[in-house]
DNA sequence: CTTAGCAGTCTAAGCGCTAGAGTGCCAGCA
DNA sequence: TGCTGGCACTCTAGCGCTTAGACTGCTAAG
């Protein structure tokens, strides 16, 4: 357990190196922290801190830098000094939002683009995946002689669609009787069943035509539990001192490739608490991720879960982007 | 216009450039192109090449490195000789694709992947926007008492939707009365023609509830003529020795990361015509990709035409990449 | 327990030097 | 006239050296 002089020492080293980006020494934390002790006193202290893991030395006649462990403990700090509420920035800008809400897919994108630009990092939003969705109707829409759109929703409002071509000409009549038993036989059931009824006993499914459309059904279906991610703030992460060699910013650059992959290293044990996760360089699972912390939290109520992260720099922001991830959370819950 | 040799002697340049990445000399032509002339010769050319402005000297006692110029004549070079057409790679790869065709967002991102992969550069591939797409359906999905989910569907197979939320409860059967008279006034109108009609003279539009659902249908209309990129292969980038401060990267980071910021910098001019444009450093028309060449292709018939572009460094393979997007460009018009 | 002062250590930056790569030019040759 | 070998010249990358500056750790005094 820390002293609560080199809790104060640590905090003021670290506001100062979130700054600068600068090894910090003695010196400058006496001038720019009052704290009523000499350079000498602190040089003490740092040393106690270095010995306990908290910071380090690039090199001998460099000032100190946070560890991963140095940033913990001041994150534990602020967290347990409930002063986050306060800190839940810009509620105009909220508002802003809220009122321009339409699709959802437009609202992620716009807090997205919010949030990055608040917390001068990257963030990334994910879409709400939920497999227990059930099937609220099927629309068949005629494209062609022999072609059509199969239209799915959910009754969490999701909509999939996906191509049907038919083998031969199928009239207007008939695609509507077809819709007819699609919805009969489908509405109700989770949307991962759709496999299954496809093999039950009905007659009216087994015709060569239900069957085209049960497939592209599936398949629409199947487009609906697929991780979707919107990204925001690459450019800005880019600027970070930390990151100006590209080698730097890398690993991270491959785990936003893909939707899937990104979704399971931010999500890792995220799902299911309620309450913020923050990953402090190595405490992420993902090796790419060593280098940057995240802030993550879950939006959505129900079995629809989504996701928010803000990825950047272990030394980073930390209260303002806790309080900025909060925010975007309220937005998405449409608080 | 330059002599037969020159011209050789600039493509073997180009081409051990592109190889190595470093400033190439007159022996190292030499060496590994049979030209049939000694270094001293080559030197001479080389010297003429520089005074037409084809290849650059980084300082005295380099070797030479092509320009923008330079690469110009090269890939002018390769379009005239029309082995383009024997260029074309990996059919395989195409099969593979036309065969999980699925929905066309779907493909997209498919296709993008692997031009990425193929062309080891970043690849974008903008969904089709039609602002001439006609309503073919309309349909009104009940999510609750009093709010339901605005599906709308183009005659070229888009959907889009949009949450409505009534003011008082709405019973099916009301919905579905709703739902009749949209399709009534709608279908077949061009999808800008919306706000319009919501202007006629017809009494039935002019429901509360109408003027709700149509407001939401506009909303949906508009997400269809908004650019929709899909994006790959950025980390490949990275890995090219061009980029390994991130610095050369910012600008192009910043151009990706809006939809409609890079449609416009990406589709400039390139509009209308079929062929493949290549925009070669400052040959771009923003300012951010003098950097960079970019690859550009449009697919689709008719009004909805989608784009394909490949971003990469000026030292790239040209005829790899053009035959790439090509490539693509059959992918994605069903050939 | 704190502090001032001091010796010690390490880096960043500037300078000079050298090896190497590549050029441009010239004179000779086909 | 055009090509070539040879040579002097130029410029950079890299190495070692030196110095200024930053910061520390230690010690002795308050």
């Amino acid at each position: 357990m820390l002293s609560s002089r080199r809790q104060r020492i640590l905090c003021a080293l670290i506001e100062e190196y979130v700054a600068s980006a600068c090894p910090v020494g003695s010196r400058t934390i006496a001038e720019h922290h009052k704290l009523g002790v000499s350079p000498a006193t602190i040089r003490n202290e740092l040393s106690a801190l270095e010995e306990a893991g908290y910071i380090t030395q690039p090199h001998t006649s460099a000032g100190r830098v946070p560890t991963d462990a140095g940033y913990r403990e001041f994150v534990d700090g602020i967290l347990s000094d409930e002063q986050m509420a306060a800190s839940i920035p810009h509620p105009s800008a909220i508002e802003a939002l809220k009122k321009s809400a339409d699709a959802l897919d437009d609202l992620i994108e716009r807090t997205n683009a919010e949030l990055a630009r608040l917390t001068e990092c990257l963030s990334v939003i994910m879409a709400p995946v939920s497999s227990e969705a059930r099937i609220r109707q099927i629309s068949l829409v005629s494209l062609s002689d022999s072609s059509a759109l199969a239209v799915l929703v959910t009754d969490d409002g999701q909509v999939a669609n996906e191509n049907v071509i038919f083998t031969e000409p199928m009239p207007a009549d008939d695609l509507q009787a077809l819709e007819r038993i699609m919805n009969n036989a489908l509405a109700g059931h989770a949307t991962d069943a759709i496999a299954e009824l496809a093999n039950a006993t009905d007659p009216a499914l087994k015709t060569a035509a239900a069957r085209t459309v049960m497939r592209s059904l599936a398949c629409a279906a199947a487009t609906l539990t697929r991780a979707r991610a919107s990204r925001s703030g690459m450019s800005t992460l880019m600027r970070k001192p930390e990151f100006h060699e590209s080698q730097s910013l890398l690993p991270v650059m491959e785990i936003l490739e893909d939707d899937t992959v990104l979704f399971k290293a931010i999500g890792r044990d995220g799902q299911g608490s309620e309450g913020i996760k923050i990953r402090i360089g190595h405490e992420n699972a993902a090796e790419q991720l060593f280098g940057v912390s995240v802030i993550a939290g879950v939006y959505g109520r129900g079995p629809a879960q989504g996701m928010i992260a803000v990825i950047g720099p272990t030394r980073m922001d930390y209260s303002k982007t806790i309080g900025a991830v909060q925010a975007a959370q309220s937005i998405l819950n449409g608080e």
